[in-house]
DNA sequence: ATACATCTTGGAGCCGACTCCAAGTCAAAC
DNA sequence: GTTTGACTTGGAGTCGGCTCCAAGATGTAT
């Protein structure tokens, strides 16, 4: 039984992305360069149209092309010789991520209580003494004002 | 009691956005054009500088310059004028995050089946006689495959 | 054979979000 | 009175991520 093969134009189709983009991905080696038929037309196989909608996905996260490009690696071939390094890097990536989430799940909350009160703002009311001269930290994050009030919520 | 002010120097440090940043910020009406002293030096205040670490902490998120205004508009002012359509940019924006937020969970299940696993791949097996011809939908970002195994996990 | 559809390449252009620079003002310190 | 430092403006440049050509090769339908 022979494989399954895709045009540019199927792929893009079942990718969501345009031919354009993918050639792009291709140009910045996101995306291995595919095999040719004889005139030189591209052939996708499953596994590039998996890679592929893998992409569109990580896209859908938010995250740069540049950053998909270990996830890429981790799905995929396993060579060996890059292991330890792979395996930081996703930690490294898994930590962030784990941020972006919680930096998120604020901003729902915020809107809930927004929406909830009909937002006459509970206003800047210039009465807490906090904010020293230090940039903003990360943990810092969390200082929607209006949150602490509140207790533990969850989504949906 | 006299107000606080703050520079704009001091305001980048605040917020750990740059001058230039701030300043471009002001260009694009993402920021209200601040008070001046006698000699055009912008002059912050506590009000400004709590919108300002707001949309420090609204970038963290990932979301476009373009997409805080309404968040910008839902803490502070409440113009009555603009409540019904602003209710429905701020429920629109909630559903999208929410969206956003189980990607990104999706991607953590992703790295931490990986890094359980020592990743040798569970590789696209061409035996799963799915793949219609529709491009892919939103809800189909559910298709780590690794991840229908699993049970449901909660993150850290 | 001529029209059309589908692909190819290379390169230009565009938008968002900065980032950098030059030239100038102003105030205080030496 | 000139140097130093913090600011101002306007505009140019950069980078990521596409998006849109134009010109050309090939394949199929009439």
């Amino acid at each position: 039984m022979i494989e399954q093969t895709f045009t540019i134009k199927q792929t893009a189709e079942l990718t969501g992305l345009s031919e354009d983009t993918i050639r792009y991905y291709e140009k910045i080696k996101l995306l291995p360069p595919p095999d040719r038929k004889d005139n030189g037309h591209r052939v996708y196989r499953r596994k590039d149209i998996h890679t592929t909608k893998l992409i569109s996905c990580l896209k859908k996260t938010g995250i740069s092309l540049e950053a998909m490009k270990p996830f890429l690696k981790a799905s995929g071939n396993p060579d060996p010789a890059e292991y330890i390094e792979l395996t930081r890097t996703l930690k490294n990536h898994r930590e962030q991520i784990v941020e972006q989430i919680s930096s998120l799940q604020q901003l729902v909350d915020f809107i809930d209580v927004r929406l909830e009160d009909g937002f006459p703002s509970g206003e800047y009311s210039d009465q807490n003494p906090d904010d020293g001269a230090k940039p903003i930290s990360v943990e810092e994050m969390s200082y929607f004002p209006q949150l602490r009030k509140r207790a533990n919520r969850r989504i949906r």
